[in-house]
DNA sequence: TAACAAAATGACTGAGCAGTCATTACTGCA
DNA sequence: TGCAGTAATGACTGCTCAGTCATTTTGTTA
């Protein structure tokens, strides 16, 4: 019993924690971000952090895979609801683009990761790379399972799929820097517009 | 005279400086990478990196300049040496797909410090997003010229030149984590066929 | 070749920070 | 209320590194 309360203590700890990680990382970086700099945002000591994790990176690696479950859960639940390849399409991209919209804080890590990613190839956690892979592989088989059917042309899956993440990717970074002074809503249409005639049987 | 001679020197100093920083930074991202790094990769002595450069972030930046001006330099040449749409817009993405391929270096700092211009927006050197806006421009230009002759669909130009950017970035990346198998053609003729479809008239 | 100037060097300094741990503050139970 | 165990604290330590500058090396001129 006890046992139970215990890890919900440690749970709200840990929550807290990386909400204030996720905070503090995107606004300044991981190497400008310093431990005080999190406690300071979660409102406790820079000790109390090493209670609950073993290092800075840990903390940094934890909010990111928090995170990216959180928009794979979310992405693959509101695809599922849809019928269609283009609807399922569309939905894919809607909920990235306003999942991270809505979290750019969470999306500057994202971001950043990628570039660790490419900097350490193999050396670093497996467990993001994957989580990344996921959502593409997903859409992969949908399009698969599309171009089968006949209903889009028999292009690379694989490629395609990446395409799509890179191009919704790439809208956020434009919004972010003021370089679309559209409407999210137009940059979603424009995008949809395009690949799917680009892919459509 | 002297004044001259003076300069070649420096010229040649600053750019073997520019070079080892290039491939230091890559390696190791910006924090991680130490002056004396770059003094030992450049085979020089820390202090004589302050006699060319103010500080560490100068030699990054610089060496980010340099590479993107070179590589919008040779975008420019290549694409204008084409004539029609189509041609123009399959040498745009096949020259940077290309120099980026060949100079991974590059494209890692190239990669971060776009994540650094999201953390820190208009904190940043202008020049460098200045740079990096130019290239798209550039389409863009090319794209409205098109659509204005009824040569592709009337979409936003803006819009669609963001995406071929972002799609020739993600083809590297994807190629640089060992996630695509294809041959780098492949890739490149899978993209075209994509967008040109996509936009085509 | 000597005398001078310019360039290059690398030991040193001061600041910043991840991680530690002895001390203090809580919490629950008898 | 007192006591024992657990959680939280933040001053402290050891290390790293950007940037400095007194000294040495190289180049130039007469």
């Amino acid at each position: 019993m006890s046992r139970t309360k215990q890890d919900v203590v440690t749970e709200f700890r840990c929550s807290e924690i990386l909400d204030a990680a996720r905070k503090t990382f995107a606004a300044q970086g991981f190497t400008s971000t310093t431990m005080d700099d999190i406690a300071e945002q979660a409102g406790i000591a820079k000790g109390t952090l090493y209670l609950y994790f073993p290092s800075k990176r840990d903390i940094y690696l934890a909010a990111l895979r928090q995170g990216i479950r959180v928009l794979n859960d979310d992405t693959n639940r509101k695809v599922a609801e849809r019928l269609g390849v283009q609807a399922k399409l569309r939905t894919f991209v809607k909920t990235r683009v306003e999942y991270f919209e809505q979290n750019r804080d969470f999306f500057l890590i994202y971001h950043s990761e990628i570039g660790n990613l490419l900097t350490h190839p193999g050396k670093q956690d497996s467990e993001v790379s994957e989580l990344y892979l996921q959502q593409a592989q997903m859409l992969e088989g949908i399009l698969r399972t599309a171009a089968d059917k006949g209903e889009i042309r028999d292009l690379r899956p694989d490629a395609t799929a990446f395409a799509v993440c890179d191009m919704t990717r790439g809208v956020i970074v434009q919004r972010m820097l003021g370089w679309s002074k559209a409407e999210l809503e137009d940059d979603i249409q424009h995008l949809i517009e395009v690949i799917w005639r680009g892919i459509a049987a």
